[in-house]
RNA sequence: GGCGCCAUAGCCAAGUGGUAAGGCACAGCUCUGCAAAAGCUCUACUCCCCAGUUCAAAUCUGGGUGGCGCCU
C-alpha cells in the first residue's frame, strides 16, 4: 500500500482546505478525519467544521459520526479509520487532524477488546471517588493490574478511572511509547507557524465563530441534551459558552476564556506533534495553500521513492 | 483647599515587626482507551520613592509621588 498521508497541525493553521487540495490532486475520492470533537453531529461552528463547499466534492469520513451524548473514543477512532484503509488498499489515504491520540492509535494499535459497558463502572468509581477519595479509587487499580497501578499518573483520576474500566471489561492496556510498532507506512506533515502568528489566528478565529452564530448552536445543544458533563460539551468552545448560559460568566467573559483555552490547546498539540515518529515540520506562514499543497506533495513523493529504495 | 482610604509580579490578590501565600496569564512538559480531555513543572533576591526607628521593616514613623472616595 501507498503510504499514509497525515496533515496535523495546531487548531487553526489551515489543515483542512489543505488536504481537500492534496486529495483532489492525487484523485483519491475521500479524506479521513482525525478530530476527536469533528465526530459530533451538530457541533459545527464551534468546531469549525468543514463546509459541504469547503470539501470541494471530496468526501469525508469520520466527521458526523456519533451525537454529543454518545460515546466515541479513541479506539473507536482506530478500528473506523482502520477499516476505511483496508477497503480502499490502492487509494493514498490522506488523515487529517489535530487530534495526536487518534494518529497514535491508529498507526500503531491498540489492544483490541471491547469497552463496551463501562458505564456503570465509571459511575461506581466516580461514587468511591466521592465517598472515600482518590487513595480508595486507586486501590481498586492495584488489585487489578499492579504494574498499570505502577506506571500510572496517580494525580490524573480521571485516567486511572478509565484504567479500571477497561481492565474490569477484560481490555488490557498498552504498553509504553517505546513499544510501538508501525502498523502502517506513514508520513506525517505538521503544518505550522510561529507563535505570535497562530495566536493571531486563534483570536479571527474565534471572533468568527461568534459571528457566524457560535451562541446560538451551544444554546440549542445545551437545550437539547442539557448534560454539561457531557465528553463533547467539555470541548472548547462550548463549555465557555455554557459557563454562560449557567449564569457563572458574562459572554464576553467566555469568548476571552476560548481564545486563552484554545491558545493552551495548540501548544499541547505542538508538545504532543514533537514526539511524534516519521514527521516532517512544514512552516505554512506567507505560503498559498497551492504552495504548501506543492511542496508537501513533492515531499511525500520524495519520502516514498526512499522507501522503495 | 479640607478629610479619609489605597499603592505587593503582566493582571487579581494574601500578608500589619521575623526574612514575600494563592489564583490567572506567560513559559516548559506528560500522555496508546472520554485527548478540544486530564495531569505535572516554572514565574517578585523583593513589596511606589526617600529618610528614620529596630538585632530584624512589605509591615512602624516622617516626607515625597501617584490613584480613589467624600466634603467645601
Amino acid at each position: 500500500m501507498k503510504p499514509i498521508l497525515g496533515i496535523l497541525g495546531a487548531t487553526g493553521v489551515g489543515k483542512s482546505a489543505v488536504a481537500v487540495q492534496i486529495a483532489l490532486t492525487l484523485g483519491c475520492p475521500y479524506v479521513i478525519s482525525a478530530d476527536s470533537m469533528q465526530i459530533y453531529k451538530g457541533m459545527d461552528v464551534g468546531t469549525a467544521k468543514v463546509t459541504a463547499d469547503e470539501m470541494q466534492g471530496i468526501e469525508h469520513h469520520l466527521i458526523d459520526v456519533v451525537n454529543p451524548d454518545q460515546p466515541f473514543s479513541a479506539f473507536d477512532f482506530a478500528q473506523q479509520a482502520g477499516k476505511i484503509i483496508a477497503d480502499n488498499p490502492s487509494n493514498v489515504n490522506v488523515i487529517v487532524g489535530g487530534t495526536g491520540l487518534y494518529f497514535d492509535s491508529l498507526l500503531h494499535g491498540l489492544d483490541f477488546s471491547s469497552n463496551d459497558q463501562t458505564a456503570k463502572i465509571r459511575q461506581d468509581m466516580q461514587n468511591l471517588l466521592a465517598e472515600s477519595g482518590a487513595d480508595a479509587v486507586l486501590d481498586v487499580l492495584k488489585g487489578l493490574d499492579e504494574d498499570v497501578y505502577d506506571q500510572i499518573d496517580k494525580n490524573n483520576v480521571k485516567r486511572v478511572i478509565r484504567a479500571i474500566e477497561i481492565l474490569s471489561t477484560g481490555g488490557k492496556i498498552s504498553g509504553k511509547t517505546s513499544q510501538r510498532k508501525d502498523l502502517y507506512p506513514h508520513v506525517l506533515f505538521v503544518l505550522h507557524r510561529t507563535r505570535e502568528q497562530t495566536y493571531q489566528k486563534i483570536n479571527e478565529r474565534v471572533d468568527k465563530m461568534v459571528q457566524n452564530g457560535l451562541l446560538q448552536e451551544v444554546a440549542a445543544l445545551y437545550s437539547k441534551y442539557k448534560d454539561d458533563q457531557l465528553q463533547s460539551f467539555k470541548a472548547i468552545g462550548y463549555k465557555e459558552v455554557i459557563d454562560h448560559l449557567n449564569g457563572k460568566i458574562t459572554f464576553e467573559e467566555a469568548v476571552e476564556q476560548i481564545k486563552v483555552n484554545t491558545r493552551h490547546y495548540a501548544k499541547r498539540q505542538s508538545t504532543y506533534f514533537k514526539r511524534m515518529q516519521n514527521t516532517i515540520w512544514v512552516d505554512v506562514e506567507g505560503k498559498s495553500i497551492q504552495e504548501v499543497v506543492t511542496e508537501v506533495l513533492q515531499l511525500y513523493n520524495q519520502f516514498c521513492s526512499n522507501l522503495a529504495n
